[in-house]
DNA sequence: TTCGTAGTTGAACAGTCGTTCAACTGTTTG
DNA sequence: CAAACAGTTGAACGACTGTTCAACTACGAA
């Protein structure tokens, strides 16, 4: 019986440690959870969502709204955009960003939630 | 009349800029935000949450839950513990960490939401 | 067409972050 | 006391990330 090469340390408690594995997810699985949460743990991009959960708004106006170039708002922009955190449209010359979807605004609020108390 | 320094465009929309800016929290609060879903920003930390949510586990046990060392382990418990995350206790040789409160529980929740759709 | 503005993009830089390693503290046992 | 094990800590290293800068595309107006 072999050691995991990684691990230097012997299971304590064999049958929480069991039961506690059947009940945890792929390795995939946290990664993408990380990954979406990743998104939210950057003050600029919270900025951005919170703002976008208020009114649709174009980049040069989100640029003016949080004092920043519209370089890093669009690259963050873009961020959020391939995770499907924001869709948007274009009307002329202006591309216009939304939320995707309210999951956005139920996980800005429980975070709210959690600094409040 | 001075343009912002780091912002090199002109508000296209004053009024839904001035409407959404009056919505918009303290840059303190969004840094706060952005503190904890930082903390759900790492999968080895979603991992351990995820874990610590089924059952009250001590560092070895986690470390072989892993398949990491105790130290990497402790690191990110020492992370969540400052953030009021996790709490814990100590009986005899052993450390056990738990979830401080259902928050935790309820923004994974949310995120494997998000991800499985 | 040309010009001006909105927006995007890639490279580069500095700052941040997670793991490793080694040394350490704290507790139990003999 | 000493030995063994659980856990913590700080420094160091490599990897990652956010902003800047410059160059670019897309659209509308003249």
């Amino acid at each position: 019986m072999e050691k995991q090469p990684q691990c230097e340390c012997e299971v304590i408690h064999a049958d929480v440690v069991q039961a506690v594995q059947q009940q945890l997810l792929d390795q995939d699985a946290y990664i993408a959870l990380a990954t979406l949460f990743k998104l939210f743990g950057d003050s600029t991009r919270v900025r951005i969502l919170h703002a976008l959960e208020q009114h649709e708004l174009c980049v040069c106006d989100l640029a003016a709204l949080l004092g920043m170039t519209k370089s890093a708002i669009s690259h963050q922009l873009k961020s959020l955009r391939l995770s499907r955190l924001v869709k948007y449209r274009r009307d002329g010359q202006n591309v216009y960003y939304s939320l995707a979807d309210d999951h956005v605004k139920k996980i800005i609020d429980m975070g709210y939630e959690h600094i409040s108390e």
